[in-house]
DNA sequence: CTGTTAGCGCGTTCAT
DNA sequence: ATGAACGCGCTAACAG
């Protein structure tokens, strides 16, 4: 066990030749016209020689605080969350903060306890596409918390971060609806959260003011089996065919792809196919998917830096983020009868 | 600032009319015969009342060990590190340790020293994939370390936890072999790591013992635009096509498929893909990839134990990870000229 | 069987 | 301008 022991600062006090409460303020920053630029210099010196680093359990345990901010996501398998991580860690380290993850198990009901240990450790909680009754024993905590994704809060509720999600589909439906397109099927994801509803509901009520249109909705999981299973049902179903299939995510859009190649039909000369968030998946598939790119890091960003106001006291107005739609190849206009 | 302040140790003591000593006797769970079984319960309801948790800076300061692992990885994004992370989240979880993730910036180089702040708050570190200078640095530092997908270790080194990739490979190689391709062209990855060193000289020596066979190569970054302009190169040299792309990852052989579209050729009857990873993008296209199934969940759970063994003083054996060729639709027979 | 004591390394106050 | 002393909450030793 060579070089297990690290030095602590009185070492480096002893080293400089002056004493631990100088130590922590030439090192913690605070010592202007309080310590002479000599001694400041030999203690810093000192300090890197013997590369000291402060011990975070002492400081901690000092502070009463520990700059570890805890990032909540059902999936981290999932692009679009590690993109999230990333925005958020990024933001953290500029503020020599830390993330840690919590995937919460299946992303459905309310995960087992995250906090049974972790909450001593940490200054707050960032929570991504949760129900709201998972979150409640954060509540009952009285851990500072900002939701991302769950839609507007109530007034007096914890800071959101959310999408335009609705914006984004009217932009999706509009682009069919202009490319010609009246007979659509959307591909819905069989999830109960904020952002789902609100896809399903816009779909609904923006085909609703669009002369002779006819929409279908097929559910699947959020997957390419099931998704691929969820088109086949659509493009067979009895009556005249969809000429296309709007779709809650790029994973359920390349399943749809898969089943339109399957019946033997063109994408998008036969059936046009959008997606939903833009994944690297999207530019992966022939054709390429039109899709509405979400800014996965900037709600990871602004969610971070939503709690960093939080925690400092100051106001945190509720944030929504635009999304744009991408047009790509999976969507032309519908086929002439 | 409701609620801010949780109970300690100390209120749950006064509570239950006993010291702090047996409280932590007993919430720590070695009272056996220490501590009379209706004191005990008396603690333990106490410690519920208060919904009591344990401060994590003071016990860490106290043990001198924080239960917590430094994951470093080159991109989160990437589902396989996902994947990683996921696996050695697990093991910690069982052993009431956390996981903290690094992404090291670029995966490539001397990364930032993650341990400025890190090194005092962490037990070990695990990391994946990463050149070994890059990791200097923790060497030098005393600190624990297990190495993933880095290859075998000096006798003295760090355990490793590796894939099989050559015989992965192999199995490609030999797949494409007896399917009768004779022309095939490695699409390689442009990384100067072990995992693609080995890659590239197991398909040329495998390649070396079959007659007749012609081998290519060409370079390019990790993503699926480079893939598809490197494959362009490839299926357009001077000289007999290639029958066969054998790419090094299944993002490379979305661009790789991707281009022979874009050629006019269909995959497999013209020209034969194979990925290697086994994403969830291997399925996703069409034709699904063959490929080969890395266990990236594993590598991550066998690198965390392999850190916990360490930390234990027991010993940690190299460990080899045996991977499977998955075959698909994206390989078939050589057309007949 | 239980309580008392000491100290982990740090940041802060008070006294020089 | 600097040093001595204290305590954050916890656990491991030792007394009783």
């Amino acid at each position: 066990m060579a070089g297990s022991d690290r030095p602590t600062s009185r070492d480096v006090a002893r080293a400089a030749g002056v004493s631990q409460a100088t130590v922590s303020l030439v090192l913690g920053g605070k010592w202007r016209g309080r310590v002479s630029e000599r001694t400041a210099d030999a203690v810093r010196r000192a300090a890197g020689e013997l590369e000291y680093r402060p011990n975070l359990a002492a400081r901690s345990l000092r502070l009463g605080r520990t700059r570890t901010a805890l990032l909540v996501v059902p999936a981290l398998t999932h692009e679009y969350f590690a993109r999230v991580y990333t925005g958020a860690a990024r933001v953290a380290d500029e503020h020599d903060f830390g993330v840690v993850l919590y995937p919460s198990p299946e992303g459905t009901g309310p995960a087992r306890d995250p906090f049974g240990s972790a909450r001593a450790a940490i200054d707050g909680v960032i929570a991504s596409s949760m129900a709201a009754d998972a979150l409640s024993g954060i509540a009952d905590g009285g851990l500072p918390l900002v939701m991302l994704d769950s839609g507007p809060g109530a007034a007096g509720g914890p800071p959101t971060v959310d999408l335009a999600v609705a914006d984004g589909i009217r932009q999706v439906v509009r682009h069919l609806v202009g490319l010609g397109h009246r007979r659509i099927t959307h591909l819905a994801a069989d999830v109960d959260t904020w952002t789902f509803r609100v896809r399903a509901q816009t779909v609904r009520e923006e085909l609703a003011g669009v002369a002779g249109a006819e929409l279908a909705t097929e559910r699947c999981e959020l997957d390419v089996g099931p998704a691929r299973a969820a088109a086949v049902r659509a493009l067979t179903a009895p009556g005249r065919r969809p000429t296309a299939l709007l779709c809650d995510g790029d994973v359920l859009a390349a399943g749809a792809c898969k089943a339109a190649r399957g019946l033997g039909l063109r994408v998008p000369d036969d059936v046009s196919v959008s997606g939903f968030d833009d994944l690297s998946l999207a530019t992966a598939l022939d054709p390429e998917l039109t899709t509405v790119r979400l800014p996965a890091e900037d709600v990871g960003a602004r969610g971070m830096s939503a709690l960093l106001a939080l925690l400092d006291g100051a106001p945190t107005p509720p944030t929504e983020l635009p999304v744009h739609l991408i047009p790509r190849a999976s969507t032309s206009p519908p086929p002439t009868d």
